[in-house]
DNA sequence: CGAGGCGTTGAATGGCCTCAACGATGGTGG
DNA sequence: CCACCATCGTTGAGGCCATTCAACGCCTCG
């Protein structure tokens, strides 16, 4: 189905990290001046299509990402073909962590939306992180946040009926309090982020549309009325 | 319900981190001889019983704990007042990770079996991480170890029906295929660990002991007939 | 001996899954 | 430009599985 593509045909630049305009909130936000002058690899960046993988389970981990804008699924499968996605992968996170103690990867990651990276290697930052304790915090924190999100996905997306899943699917999609949007994926990967089937994900997602609970803006856009859809689960 | 009990009552003992016992698999393992000197405030050991707290949610997060024995459960709650219990923490393992951050602790660490901790202050890792590049690397394991644990407990246990659930939750309770038994917690925690109910769990065990899938072996401990188990899950 | 915790079991309900059909949408090729 | 097909979302019917509420036995402990 997914296709992996040869990196080549999505290559779209050389990175100058010093100019990057996400350099506030990325993995080298602490830097300094003379450790850029030891990235002897050049950072290569790369814009995916959905469905394209950015790497597969048990492929040899030896580079880490950085998504620049749009959203990678991470997706682990059982022995029975059941598949499950376990976190999603946002603007300025990093994936592929693994990669930093050279185990393969544990995950299919794969692009939901048009999604730029940058493409780190391991080595790269391992050289880096021995010198800079700053570079090493953040790895730190980055790893914390993967875990607090695959925490939160157990308690809050895989507890208590489909309902109220999707309840707390829909408000976590809402960043914004003041102007209540959200991009709706697909009733399939739906399912799959909260172990229910296609059919009670768009079953659900119906019933919420004729409860003005969710209101359709077009291309998968959709109006959230976080107010009530929050009395939904405390009752 | 479950009581935090002071420290002082538990304290065991203060540790001697160069002749310990768990020196080959514990987080200070790559330590230099030079490094021990860096240690000023004492490694405290406790030992507590079931039900008692290591640290609660919320709380601020100035140390972290190695298991030198026993179980501990990490515990999340939601605002409903729902339980979900996301990961185990065993033997040679730490928790508390989030210290290292100086973020509060995200869950309740609640002892399931009698349990001996050593007391690690989150400064004195610090310290030592920052010129220790081998306890950095070690520090990143036991991240990805805690982060991998998540995941499979999302594919794994929180995934299909009960059945499938318990019987993957059994395969992974044996550590040994050659002896396969292993000690099965209360039908609470049970339910709580696999967003199934109690009465599900319980049901379900008492199916498992009546086709002897399970054989009882008295306070708590079962002989798991792992082959036809595995087979349960294949069809 | 009584009380409370824990595991088990029953009956009934309801929610979710399975299987199936159908409409809408969008891309492709004639 | 339109017919065609594939994909995706929706909806229905039926049945199973898990939940809910309840009762009961067993054990430990005070």
């Amino acid at each position: 189905m997914n296709i992996r593509v040869p990196f080549k045909e999505a290559w779209s630049g050389e990175a100058d990290c010093k100019q990057c305009t996400l350099r506030e909130s990325v993995l080298f936000a602490g830097l300094r001046e003379s450790d850029f002058e030891k990235i002897h690899h050049p950072i290569n960046q790369f814009v995916l299509q959905p469905g394209q993988a950015l790497y597969r389970a048990g492929d040899a981990g030896d580079r880490m990402f950085t998504i620049r804008s749009g959203v990678v699924k991470l997706v682990q499968y059982l022995p029975d073909g059941a598949q499950r996605i376990v976190r999603l992968v946002n603007t300025a996170d990093v994936t592929g962590l693994e990669a930093l103690l050279g185990k393969p990867y544990e995950h299919d990651a794969i692009v939901m939306q048009p999604t730029e990276v940058c493409c780190l290697p391991a080595s790269t930052v391992q050289a880096l992180s021995k010198e800079n304790p700053d570079l090493h915090v953040e790895l730190l924190k980055r790893w914390h946040r993967a875990l607090s999100e695959a925490d939160a996905w157990l308690t809050e997306l895989s507890t208590g009926p489909a309902r109220q899943r999707i309840a707390r699917l829909l408000l976590r999609l809402v960043h914004d309090d003041a102007n209540p949007e959200c991009i709706l994926f697909g009733r399939e990967d739906l399912g799959a982020m909260l172990g229910i089937t296609t059919e009670t994900a768009s079953r659900t997602i119906a019933e919420f549309k004729r409860q003005r609970l969710l209101t359709e803006l077009g291309s998968h856009r959709y109006r959230v009325d976080t107010r009530r859809l929050r009395e939904l689960l405390t009752d």
